[in-house]
RNA sequence: GGCGCCAUAGCCAAGCGGUAAGGCAGAGGUCUGCAAAAUCUCCAUCACCAGUUCGAUUCUGGUUGGCGCCUCCA
């Protein structure tokens, strides 16, 4: 498999520390807020990777961090009235929820800045004492004139970033690089004890220390959007590799921005859509189809007209789904289908191999529900649903779509598809059809066949 | 100012040296109630210019247009 590394700008042969293990850190959310569409990318983006890993027979550790602790936090909490810890606690639920609906599979470490104090202190102390790290007055800042290799992820010198700074070059540092590891205590901010006064932990080192106590100070896969590359990530290697005297990461992998009308999408600038808000008009899981029809690198522009886009090509392997379950009892063996099926699989691969592709997957699903299909037309008898089904099936669950179970339909609908029913028979065409809007309104759909109505979710 | 990325049909989007996957929309066929649903078929020479090459959408240089990072940000 290949996979596209920002450390290095190219496409490297993935070879993990391990034969078997895969151990993948990605930057999780801070909770102050509800995520919007551009922070789902990297948990849907992510979540695949690690799903499509198993596929291949990895054994995957996973971990996603909670920054629970920052201005952001302490601002929220203050306008809501609340404590920081009520605030994370809130938001945490809020993101879980959204993950689930996602089909993301949880990871298997979810840890907490605030439940890792102890670590970060340690990482500071090896800093301090190495000399990659210098006490001001309002905290303990990292030293990037010491640390050689710094701006190596992002190719950014320090050189340039001084002459391209755009906002104040605080007094106390040495260099407009240099960051916070600690930051002293405010009056009215939660604070805990340290080697160097009250405080509480820069942004950066949480990550460096969470990672490393969950997946070692070496670790395979760090994931995150390409707005951390500079300075989040820079500062991560810089920290880490001055602290353990390690490489920290091996691939580091970006994903691109969501964009609404070609600009970015981000709280800052105010123009993008929660999670809880998409929901409201579509399923999630159009979402995460949406995302998966392109490449993870690529800038995405998202509108809801491209959401019904996706809904509709969704709605075509449903139907396939569902038709194939309805034949599955019929399945016979049939060479051809196993070709089929085999060629389908390979091509899926290739792409995924392919610094996970899975437009191009996706591209080879959509092939195989039109091949199977027209096989099970031409010659139900010799055809194998069954095989197609469970190709559909294995495919789709490695890109985490096609879990909703559209065959539970709510009473209500129920209730207007009998309706319907007997319009038909009593040939009322006019009431059959008006029943028919009434449950497409509904989001459902309504299909005549030979054995009857078949109604779905749409 | 520094550093990157991108430009493929009405829309979305793979491919990245040998003559363009897939989806949405559209057109036509089958089926049907004149319908719907389902299904099949059809629908592009890859921003522009100049090079390299037997051959370029794919490589190089340039032009134009768009976006991102350099500040919290996925």
């Amino acid at each position: 498999m290949k996979i596209h590394n920002t450390l290095s700008n190219t496409l490297e042969e993935f070879k993990p520390i391990n034969e078997d293990k895969v151990s993948i850190y990605v930057c999780g959310p801070t909770v102050y807020s509800y995520i919007h569409v551009g922070n789902a990318r990297p948990l849907i983006v992510f979540d695949t990777l690690r799903r499509y890993l198993k596929y291949k027979g990895y054994d995957v550790d996973f971990v996603q961090n909670y920054t629970d602790i920052d201005d952001k936090m302490i601002n929220r909490a203050n306008q809501e009235g609340i404590t920081v810890n009520e605030l994370a606690a809130k938001y945490i639920q809020a993101y879980e929820k959204d993950a689930k609906e996602l089909n993301v599979i949880p990871a298997d470490s979810k840890p907490r800045a605030t439940e890792h104090i102890g670590e970060i202190i340690k990482i500071i102390k090896s800093l301090e004492e190495k000399g990659y790290a210098y006490k001001t007055d309002d905290g303990v800042y990292f030293n990037t004139m010491a640390y050689e290799n710094y701006g190596k992820l992002s190719g950014r010198k320090i050189e340039d970033m001084k002459s391209g700074a755009r906002v104040a070059v605080d007094e106390n540092k040495k260099a407009p690089s240099d960051f916070a590891l600690w930051k002293s205590e405010k009056p009215g901010e939660p604070s805990w004890g340290s080697p160097w006064g009250k405080g509480r932990p820069g942004w950066h080192i949480e990550c460096s220390a969470m990672s490393m106590k969950y997946l070692g100070e070496t670790f395979d896969i760090h994931g995150g959007g390409t707005d951390l590359i500079f300075p989040h990530h820079e500062n991560e290697i810089a920290q880490s590799e001055g602290a353990t005297g390690k490489p920290f990461v091996n691939y580091w992998m970006h994903n691109g921005h969501i964009n609404i009308n070609n600009q970015k999408m981000s709280k800052s600038l105010g123009n993008f859509f929660t999670i809880p808000e998409i929901a409201e008009k579509f399923d999630l899981e159009v979402l995460r189809f949406f995302m998966l029809g392109v490449h993870y690198r690529s800038q995405v522009n998202f509108s809801f007209e491209l959401m019904e886009q996706a809904n509709q090509a969704l709605n075509r392997l449903y139907t396939a789904k569902l038709r194939w379950e309805g034949l599955a009892g019929e399945g016979k063996p049939s060479g051809e289908m196993e070709q089929l099926s085999q060629k389908t699989k390979n091509t899926f691969e290739e792409n995924m191999d392919s610094d996970l592709n899975t437009a191009g997957a996706l591209g080879a699903l959509f092939e195989f529900v039109r091949s199977a299909n027209f096989m099970l037309d031409n010659n139900p008898e010799a055809a194998d649903a069954k095989l197609a089904l469970s190709t559909l099936n294995e495919l789709s669950g490695v890109l985490g779509i096609l879990y909703r179970d559209m065959t539970v339909l709510p009473e209500e609908i129920k209730e207007l598809a009998e309706k319907r029913v007997q319009a038909r028979k009593d040939k009322n065409w006019a009431l059959s059809d008006e029943l028919r809007d009434k449950i497409i309104k509904m989001g459902y759909t309504v299909e005549d066949t030979a054995e009857g109505q078949k109604v779905k979710k749409k």
